[in-house]
RNA sequence: GGGCGCAUAGCUCAGCGGAAGAGCACUUGCCUUACAAGCAAGGGGUCGCAGGUUCGAACCCUGCUGCGCCCACCA
């Protein structure tokens, strides 16, 4: 590559930098205001809140895209002319902190116990303030417009403020309770778990049958967790169930304990599943605690905490799965297990923090009461005031917020915002709203249990905007437009915000719209995980492609709700394009190209110009709605292939041509204007490269408060196009003829073009011939090869002067392929206009049209046929 | 166990009733003065299988096969 001389005119270095440019330009935009939103603009509002990421977290390939994305949205509004508020913040991640600093403390050989509350909670405030939200930096590397002086923290006093309040408003509509149930207890976090974090996994375990009891009176059970068994009140036994009919009320001795229990009859017993009797532990096992409270039962608990087996007996003070097999083969032992299947796969719960087995347990705990409050859920969305994006996935939406069980909020850890409830000596239980004193006197003592991360969460939409006080964001701001999140947790994050929402909102919805991504996969469709190795870190990309190229291919694969296979060719792919928008630039530039007011007047331009500016109007108006469509892969695609194809490929090309001579003003113009557009419709994808090729080109302050472009369709001319795509298909005839020949690019061959098609395009000969490497027609010129090619306006013949050096073979070759594609369309054609049906019933323009293209492939073949007699045999 | 989705070029995916498309990869020729991170030309597909509806099906319906995801208190 040589230095161009050229490039002294432009303030454009050769290349862009994305390393060395990216920061200081993120950092103008901030300092300036940009992302700064007024809630007291009379601009019509655009809000997004950003999904709060865990204080833990640090940025991946699906933040990455769904920040692209919120971003994409942001910019473009903001352009539109809407007052933009796009609110970051993060998520205080009760578990998932609290194991990293419990973690840390592990190191230094402490417990969050030796520590205390107090100061453990202080520790945890201190690890946030040192290593807590990594991922706000990262946002700024990939150059989302979010307004940091409206930064927000799950934890932040108002915040707080705002989740006591809700609380309190809950409690004082019963819609929170107290009650004793069985929950999911992670033995290791030592915390309640709600039913979302909760992971299934099919796991390997043993299926036992034991017989209880003795002779004509024996049952036979099944179970899979048979030290569970210490912990059995009842026998059950479908009512209707002749086999057992004669037991029901009888009681049998449960094995190792002595103890005798009775057979009871219930609804839920299965009688094809097994052997039609189930073992009751009320204490451990949700079915089994239903089945004790119908039958009033005692609920004996087994096992503590830990889930270390408390029963007094041999087995006491074993762990669970020590007790297991130490129960299964002292029962064996005693010749009571009468059946074992082993592998026996089913499915069990395991914490989603740490991947432990839950412990289904008895315990006392708060609680949601969510049928009044997912039935709004369900209806905002039922009556279309919240639409889900793609609507497919609303089917989803529905069973989920339909079928909810009572939601546990309270979780036995420090971090978090604590349940602000007090019990007096006298069992008194008070719920204090946030400004209320708690109670004095003695005996007073606060609940010590703290509340589940995703109730702070799902006041999130309103909460950062200042509620409960009536704040001015909160006027403007709420509902918010659009919420932008992976399928994965439209369920549990969704639903809860929009139940929250509706709630705390009087009935107005968090969000009028809730766009769905899908998940990033890797370049073989596997999902990305650190087991696998095949983690993509979006910060190796911004390094080494820029955070330009990185964002441009997520926002290109962001079909919705399908999920995205990414490999790193995509995103060199990206930094190619933003290459050739560089480059494509600079040619501009060195040109002159101009950004004016107004445009000269159509009767000024060439075919050339009017057909660029009457595509930039459609592809205007076609990204417009497809970005309403929330389409923004085709939005995306459609501008690269109009900068690639169309402008650079075609329209630069002509305007090479068109600097020459009278043209030259207008092409200026035309290619300043065209470039002006373009780079504002990408602007919203690649922010940075756009920024900096606009600020260049117009000299403007920047191109984000730049207005987004408009169709303007007054020049299109759909004459200017037919005889621009006659002039393309003219040339890429010729070349494809010179391909097949062997000639070189460098050779220019002197052509002679004759033939009515010809005549409408004539003037744009000069380009014609400089596209297509052909010269004039000099003294003695011999034509040794035609090329003819069907145009709009009839054929047009090139007589080309290859000096007599005819590849024939070529020709031939190239002609029988034509041919045979003549004769393939004229079948087919032939046996469509031969069916009477097809006459018959199909609309008149399609018959219009086959009959058209029966006759092109008609006149072709004998075209390419009398061609190919002419040809010289070899 | 229930529900949903996907099977189209070597790979990743668009297209969803009237002539098979894109990106990457591949072949050939080119440093043609914006760009070799490029230009030009080209090869490659009985649209998973079997039926059905229709004048016409990659596209609609049914069944099958193979993947994937979500939900789940049958021991």
């Amino acid at each position: 590559m040589t230095e161009n001389p050229l490039d002294a005119s432009t303030d454009l270095p050769g290349a862009w930098d994305p390393a060395a440019e990216e920061a200081a330009i993120y950092q103008r935009w901030v300092d300036a205001g940009y992302f700064t939103a007024d809630a007291g603009s009379d601009k019509p509002p655009f809000t997004i809140v950003l999904p709060p990421p865990n204080v833990t977290g640090s940025l991946h390939m699906g933040h990455a895209l769904n920040h692209t994305l919120m971003d994409l949205m942001t910019r473009r509004r903001r352009m539109q002319g809407y007052e933009v508020l796009w609110l970051p913040g993060m998520d205080h991640a009760g578990i998932a902190t609290q194991n990293v600093v419990e973690r840390e403390l592990a190191g230094e050989g402490l417990s969050r116990h030796d520590l205390g509350r107090e100061r453990f909670v202080e520790r945890v405030w201190s690890w946030k303030a040192e290593y807590g939200g990594k991922i706000l930096g990262q946002m700024r590397r990939l150059g989302d417009g979010v307004d940091w002086t409206r930064e927000r923290f799950t934890m932040d006093e108002n915040l707080s403020r705002a989740v006591r309040t809700m609380f309190r408003r809950l409690y004082d509509e019963d819609l929170i309770y107290r009650a004793e149930r069985i929950i999911n207890w992670c033995p290791r976090c030592q915390t309640a778990l709600s039913d979302i974090e909760v992971e299934h996994a099919e796991d390997e375990g043993e299926l036992v049958s034991i017989r209880y009891g003795e002779g004509e009176n024996a049952v036979v059970v099944a179970t899979t967790r048979a030290e569970t068994m210490l912990g059995d009140t009842a026998v059950a036994v479908h009512p209707g169930d002749e086999r057992y009919r004669h037991l029901v009320g009888t009681e049998v001795e449960l094995p190792l304990t002595g103890r005798k229990i009775p057979i009871v009859a219930d609804e839920h017993v299965d009688p094809t599943f097994g052997t039609g009797a189930v073992k009751v532990t009320p204490a451990h096992d949700p079915n089994d605690f239903e089945i004790g409270r119908r039958h009033g039962l005692p609920m004996p608990a087994i096992m503590d905490e830990r889930a270390t087996i408390t029963a007094p007996g041999p087995f006491e003070g074993l762990d669970r799965f020590e007790a297991r097999p130490a129960i299964v083969a002292a029962l064996r032992e005693q010749g009571r297990i009468v059946a074992e299947k082993r592998p026996y796969l089913h499915a069990v719960g395991h914490c989603s923090r740490c991947d432990t087995v839950i412990e289904p347990r008895l315990s006392l705990q708060w609680w949601v009461r969510v049928e009044p409050l997912a039935r709004a859920a369900g209806d905002a969305v039922r009556d279309g005031r919240t639409r889900i994006h793609p609507p497919e996935l609303a089917k989803r939406y529905f069973d989920w917020v339909d079928n909810l069980h009572d939601w546990t909020i309270s979780r036995q850890l420090w971090w978090g915002h604590r349940i602000p409830v007090w019990y007096g000596p006298d069992g008194e239980v008070v719920c204090l709203g946030p400004d209320d004193e708690p109670p004095s006197g003695d005996g007073w003592t606060r609940d010590p249990d703290v509340l589940d991360t995703w109730f702070s969460s799902g006041l999130w939409p309103f909460s950062t905007l200042g509620w409960p006080e009536a704040s001015k964001d909160l006027e403007k701001f709420y509902p918010t437009s659009v919420l932008s999140t992976g399928y994965d947790i439209l369920f549990f994050w969704v639903a809860r915000m929009m139940m929250l929402g509706l709630y705390a909102m009087d009935g107005a919805q968090p969000f009028d719209h809730v766009y769905l991504h899908g998940l990033i996969r890797d370049a073989n469709g596997k999902k990305m995980s650190k087991s696998r190795g095949n983690v993509i870190d979006p910060l190796e990309w911004m390094d080494r492609y820029g955070a330009d190229a990185t964002r441009f291919t997520l926002a290109r694969g962001a079909n919705p709700g399908a999920d995205m296979a990414l490999a790193e060719e995509w995103a060199a792919g990206s930094r190619n394009f933003c290459t050739k928008l560089w480059n494509a630039s600079r040619f501009a530039l060195m040109n002159g190209a101009t950004v004016a007011e107004e445009l000269p007047p159509a009767g000024e331009l060439t075919e050339a110009d009017r057909w660029i500016l009457g595509r930039l109007a459609r592809v205007v108006s076609e990204v417009d709605e497809l970005l309403a469509a929330y389409q923004f892969a085709k939005a995306v695609d459609l501008l690269y292939h109009f900068t690639w194809d169309e402008l650079c490929d075609w329209y630069l090309e002509l305007a090479k041509v068109q600097f020459s001579g009278d043209t030259a003003r207008g092409t200026r113009a035309v290619l300043g204007h065209v470039l002006d557009a373009v780079l504002r419709l990408l602007h919203p994808v690649i922010p940075f490269i756009t920024e900096k090729l606009w600020t260049a080109l117009t000299g403007g302050e920047s191109i984000v408060i730049a207005e987004w472009p408009s169709a303007d369709a007054s020049y299109a001319d759909a004459d200017a196009d037919a005889r621009i795509a006659d002039v393309q298909k003219l040339i890429t005839e010729v070349r494809r003829f010179r391909s097949d020949q062997g000639l070189k690019p460098g050779q220019r061959v002197a052509a002679q073009v004759s033939g009515a098609g010809f005549a409408s395009i004539a003037g744009h000969q000069p380009a014609f011939r400089t596209l297509a490497r052909l010269t004039d027609p000099g003294d003695g010129f011999t034509a040794s090869a035609t090329v003819e090619v069907a145009l709009s306006g009839g054929m047009a013949h090139v007589a080309l002067d290859l000096s007599g050096a005819v590849d024939v073979a070529a020709e031939r070759k190239r002609l029988r392929k034509d041919l045979t594609a003549a004769q393939k369309e004229l079948k087919q054609t032939e046996a469509k206009l031969g069916s009477e049906a097809f006459l018959a019933k199909a609309p008149a323009e399609v018959v219009d049209k086959i009959r058209a293209r029966r006759e092109v492939a008609t006149a072709d073949i004998d075209r390419i046929s009398a061609r190919l007699d002419a040809l010289p045999v070899t």
